[in-house]
DNA sequence: ACTAACAAACAGACCGGTTGGTATGTTGGG
DNA sequence: CCCAACATACCAACCGGTCTGTTTGTTAGT
């Protein structure tokens, strides 16, 4: 049985719109990509390519949550956390040159204006990043109203950052905002 | 003579690629937009496409910089001048409903890794602004090495907030990053 | 002053390739 | 026998790009 083909197409097809964008990504290069066809494709998204990159989007979903979960388990205090994801960022770019994991800019700035369905996948994803981030500077102290601020900031700034470094081809604007993000951690 | 229809491309083509990406912007729909055919077109830019592309990415890198160094010179603290900035950004935001000024993230995650002249272009642009912000916090007596840094950073959360703003569809997340950055500019 | 020559600035038909999507098989386990 | 799980042939639409006109303003020769 094939629960997995499934599944295989959602990772390999993450992969590619992640580096690539939406539209810059053709279904055949998907296929072609984990050896599946277009009949195999559209029985599992009968509605296609959307359904699909909403699909990748729900699993990246998945996924990053439990990623960052773990991490914050892993450290106590919220510097230290943000501080090691940053640097899992920064591991990831160097290993494999391209977009991994927490940034789905590309799909964004492409498909927002576009496409309520993946607006709406995009924004829950940003907002659970945001809220594991404000909870537990809830409960190092800060008010409410500060930490959802600093939370908020953070997301964006190593989104923003993750562009900066793309265009520099340098991981030096993550490095950067590793640094100076903590000094925001004071009430 | 038109030499206005080259620059009436790159106008039009401008907007349409910052709102929708390169790849999802067909030629035949900025020739639509600007009411001008393909002959004209390849006239101007023998090279296609990705020529107009790194056409439109010069004309906003002079855009963007005359602009912020006006605000940057009506307004004597840098704390004052970013947050026209974004204020500016918000208005923007507001009126248009979608991306227009100094954001472009859609093409550089879309082509950094694909096309060097590309990412080149963007390169510069956010190095120009990053510059900018760099300057005038030297003058404010920052160390060179912290200013860089923060000017760094601040080019980062506005461009993530933007993001963000595109997939909640609010301008909140701008408002949020004025609310905060403030708080980076002391020693 | 008239015109032939030329090139810049387009216009528009045309092209091969690719796109997302569909319709019709085929196959194998329950 | 049947249906989920594919495979494959096919399609119109569109893609970026090229090609060959046509118009128009400028220049040069007589």
């Amino acid at each position: 049985m094939n629960v997995n083909t499934k599944s295989l197409m959602i990772d390999t097809a993450t992969i590619l719109f992640q580096q690539k964008g939406y539209k810059s990504v053709g279904l055949s290069e998907i296929l072609r990509a984990c050896n599946v066809t277009k009949g195999a494709l559209y029985h599992h998204f009968p509605n296609g390519k959307e359904e699909l990159l909403i699909a990748c989007l729900q699993a990246l979903n998945e996924e990053i949550m439990t990623d960052i979960e773990g991490i914050f388990r892993a450290h106590a205090l919220s510097k230290e956390a943000i501080q090691a994801i940053i640097e899992k960022l920064i591991h990831n770019l160097e290993t494999d040159g391209t977009i991994t994991g927490y940034t789905f800019s590309s799909i964004v700035s492409e498909m927002a204006t576009v496409s309520e369905p993946v607006r709406h996948a995009c924004s829950a994803l940003y907002e659970n990043i945001q809220h594991i981030y404000c909870e537990k500077l809830v409960t190092e102290g800060f008010s409410n109203e500060s930490a959802s601020d600093i939370a908020w900031l953070m997301t964006a700034s190593i989104e923003g950052a993750m562009m900066l470094c793309l265009t520099q081809k340098s991981t030096d604007p993550l490095k950067m905002i590793a640094r100076r993000l903590p000094l925001l951690l004071r009430a």
